[in-house]
DNA sequence: TCTGGCTCATTCATTTTTGAATAGACACCA
DNA sequence: TGGTGTCTATTCAAAAATGAATGAGCCAGA
């Protein structure tokens, strides 16, 4: 038996994210019957049936299940190939990938990047922003700007500083609500803060723990939302008291900062496969997210 | 510009290795026009140049170079899907592959991995050996015996035990040259040990600095290898004193223990990629090397 | 200098893959 | 209940990919 095509992977990862195979042809600029051949071949060199067919579409068997995260490994590599190719050797030109949590790559990134662009224009940018750490190895993304100390092997990694988060919010609120005098006083306000409880806010929150003992427990949650670009947008609309980055919060006039003593603080990291260095794009990349991030740390 | 046929980067992958159209063609089953011609097919989706072509062969451009890591990593993982497709959903049975050092594959991993395919007659053992660490997030193995710890997310690892390592002659040597007194007569002896300086030798000789300070740096070598088991085999015939695990040299009559005040530690770990938790085949054999390792490094 | 072995490029017939069209089945909604 | 949209399966002709054969260039060794 011979390996089998490896087009037909990118199919079945086409069949299995859409549910049907005429969907997954529209989405690959096939047809319909082309797909479906795909999957008998590939059920007939593997030995296994893949989906159970109806008139609504595939639904896929446990066996396909497992191979999923192969064929999305197979689809995030031929990616970054193609964007590895999309420039030219030895210049910054082509597509780079970027992972950053929203609130950076939404406030922070955007003055950097756009100053970079305008040193390289044939440079294009993809922003991803998610909290969840996207794997460098497996290369969902070129670079990644990551708030902790990178622990795998074969990553450039270069430490920018620490952001401070602080307790903000915004005038009118105070306005209406009053400041609190200490800690214990959040318990009577409107606090902004966090929905559901996912690995990474529970690791947030044992960190606010860890740093800040005093940190009351048993406070009002007024507004909640797992984003923390909502968090912000919602503290400058004046809905309650939440934490966020200090430097931002000093962008805004109509931020104000409580209780100082109360602080945070968020290592930050910069990192990149290391094989990537070879890659003026990603160098360049690099470095200007490096100077850009180290500006904005230490700005006054 | 549509995606190109993810078999043109297997084609490409055949062609940097084997460093010509017909050799490729050979590998893939295929006939050299048709290797050719996608080799043309990609050059034209992609915009590079990727050989410069001769009579004697296809010699690689800078921009094939650079694509080569990204399209092994599509074959390593191409493999590992067609293992994870090679045992029915539940059961015990198809291909597991197997990363480990060539002492512990070659002296220690053959009982116990054949007492797991007694018990499991469909189950299929690849063995790698080498000491280069082979990265288990690309899937270049299931399942990897290491001596540090792993420092990857998403994986499971567990740990084994400490492994000893003494210093050890053959009798014959002995009789030969005597056995010294003290680690500083160690200068008059044969020594076997380690050839060029890789980073994994030199951090194995830091390591050796750290846990015995007073080791002597004027060692005579007369025997060096790179390989272990070459080293192992060396001290067993005579060749002279060596480092090799004290339990190995525990079950051969002919070893001799010497300045047992001289001892160095390797950390064990069995890893494996924590989504291979699911499949019965990589559990069982994860189980199976945890088990069987204990029982070696607990051994009397 | 010739020969055998290797290489890549080109041509043309054959095989394979694909797409367009169609039929049939189910679900939803008026 | 009938119309409409979705889906898969099937058929057949067109398009695309492939292989066999051949030519030509280079190199090593006799």
């Amino acid at each position: 038996m011979n390996e089998p095509d490896w087009n037909l992977y990118r199919t079945l990862l086409a069949v299995l994210e859409t549910g049907s195979l005429s969907a997954a042809a529209r989405t690959l600029g096939l047809t319909q019957p082309t797909v479906g051949r795909h999957i008998d071949e590939l059920e007939q060199a593997l030995g296994h049936a893949l989906f159970t067919r109806s008139q609504q579409g595939l639904l896929p068997t446990d066996a396909a299940e497992a191979l999923r995260p192969y064929t999305e490994n197979l689809a995030t590599t031929a990616a970054a190939l193609l964007r590895e190719a999309s420039s030219a050797i030895g210049a910054v030109e082509g597509v780079v990938r970027i992972s950053a949590s929203d609130v950076i790559g939404v406030e922070v990134l955007p003055p950097i990047l756009s100053k970079l662009q305008a040193a390289h224009p044939r440079l294009d940018v993809e922003l991803s922003l998610s909290d969840t750490l996207h794997d460098l190895l497996r290369r969902e993304a070129d670079i990644a700007v990551r708030m902790t100390r990178p622990r795998q092997d074969a990553l450039v990694a270069r430490h920018i500083g620490t952001i401070e988060l602080g307790l903000h919010a915004a005038r009118s609120y105070l306005d209406r609500k009053g400041s609190p005098a200490d800690l214990q006083a959040l318990t009577l306000h409107h606090m902004v803060g966090f929905d559901r409880e996912t690995a990474f806010i529970r690791a947030s929150i044992e960190s606010i723990r860890q740093q800040a003992p005093d940190f009351p427990d048993n406070l009002h949650w007024t507004y909640r939302t797992d984003s923390n670009l909502a968090q912000l947008s919602a503290i400058r609309a004046g809905a309650g008291i939440g934490i966020c980055q200090v430097k931002l919060a000093q962008r805004d006039p109509n931020m104000v900062r409580l209780l100082p003593e109360f602080s945070l603080s968020l290592d930050t990291w910069v990192a990149m496969h290391e094989n990537l260095r070879q890659s003026p794009r990603c160098r360049a990349t690099f470095d200007a997210l490096c100077d850009g991030l180290i500006d904005y740390v230490r700005s006054a």
